[in-house]
DNA sequence: AATAATGAGTTGCATTTGAAACCTATATAT
DNA sequence: ATATATAGGTTTCAAATGCAACTCATTATT
């Protein structure tokens, strides 16, 4: 088994279990203990896992985080597939989410002088380390999990910018309702934003196209594009297609 | 010797070296290790230092967490008289800085239905986790290091609100130019601030009233009141109570 | 085709760690 | 006045850790 394949099980056993030892790892994998601590140093640098005496924990009491563990790999392919569009000097928005997160830091490192429009403040955390990135935090009503803002004075912040691309996570996905969220304020927010912007992009695993969302986030007709790994639904694809919208896959 | 007082020493014997080894703490105080080791987690979990194998390190890559573990426990007191003038159900105004940081959290966590506006990803992140604090996030250009909004994006977001209290770091004061700071960016944000609230209250350790900052950040006349500790010197308190300023020391 | 460089793993050991049991002075309650 | 928490501290020890030195493939380089 090779390591990116032992790393990605083992936040899958985290996922899981919410703590498992190291020597419990060892013995799942039949490696050594030095070798599975430094799959954990190395997962706790991309700050997907925190280590303990003797453990690992997901570090999940940040929602987000928590998310971006589950389906990592995954994600980080959907991410680096979704900065292609991106070309140097861009001024890009992007909002909230595991995807978006991992997208934004993608962008980061491999773009020059990109300036990110964002309501997200874990976002904004998250790439704030990489140099000559700018960043434009649209301030709000602070959601306090989520770290993000919403509401009105989203709105007005946003009304500053037009920009060509507006990246977006989604909670769910149905031929009726189009793309939907979980939580009211976020989806209006995201509507807010979505209208400052030419293309709208939904970057997200495919497990969201088996899930439908309680409140209506976009209708089908306002995305430009979905980026996502080959496992979206064979009918969903072909909808999405019929619709006009561009289907990237992994 | 006291706990706190070791504390204190330790935090102050890490500003100077940036790393210590447990046992050598160990040796210094007089104490066992575990002693000690149980010293490091208490400081750990106030966000002060981190610890590694066998030795302990500033937080120090965050500009902000430095400035907090000097001078923390007189900080933190600045920040609890402070915080007696503020009530349930208010709605105040808080920017950027480490005893402004500390206040937020002080408030947060002893007073209830607190609103707090800040333009501070860093204050709004470092009191989240308290339940029922409303956390208003003023957007703008993100500054990377300082994770603080700052600009006419700013302006605009807090155009909305009039509220009684702002509280307000400084850099540095004199009697001709006033309270200064260090970033001409986050200098005119504060004034913008100020315009929008009744009272502007500056806390800040006495070490400020020895330096001076290379920009202007607010006159003494638009100050109501300062908060500081009893090392401020006699001429600058004198003068400041002549302007008709409230002064408070711990 | 031979050689060097690199990445992934292992073994071994001295050091550090967490946890539990225990000590002791200072509040707090009865 | 007496019992009882509680906070700060110590000792002890098995278990976990970092580090260095060593294999063993795989990939580049010449």
């Amino acid at each position: 088994m090779k390591m990116s394949e032992r790393h990605t099980k083992i936040l899958d056993l985290l996922t899981k279990e919410e703590k498992i030892e190291v020597a419990k790892l060892s013995n799942i994998f039949r490696v050594s203990q030095v070798t599975i601590r430094k799959d954990l140093d190395q997962l706790e640098n991309k700050g997907l896992i925190m280590r303990e005496h003797g453990f690992a924990t997901l570090n999940s009491k940040d929602d987000i985080n928590n998310r971006l563990a589950y389906n990592y790999d995954i994600k980080q392919k959907i991410a680096q597939l979704a900065s292609e569009d991106v070309h140097d000097g861009e001024t890009l928005m992007i909002e909230s989410g595991s995807c978006c997160a991992l997208l934004a830091l993608q962008i980061a490192q491999t773009k020059k002088d990109i300036t990110i429009i964002t309501n997200s403040a874990f976002i904004a955390d998250y790439v704030r380390k990489i140099p000559q990135t700018k960043i434009i935090l649209l301030g709000g009503e602070y959601q306090n999990e989520s770290q993000v803002s919403v509401g009105p004075i989203v709105k007005k912040c946003v009304e500053t910018f037009y920009v060509d691309k507006f990246f977006i996570g989604t909670d769910g996905f149905s031929e009726v309702s189009g793309f939907t969220g979980n939580d009211y304020m976020r989806s209006e927010t995201v509507r807010d934003m979505a209208k400052q912007a030419k293309q709208v992009i939904v970057v997200t695993d495919s497990s969201k196209f088996n899930q439908i969302g309680v409140v209506n986030l976009l209708p089908t007709q306002n995305i430009t594009s979905v980026v996502t790994d080959n496992n979206i639904p064979n009918c969903c694809e072909s909808y999405l297609i019929e619709q006009g919208i561009t289907v990237k896959k992994i």
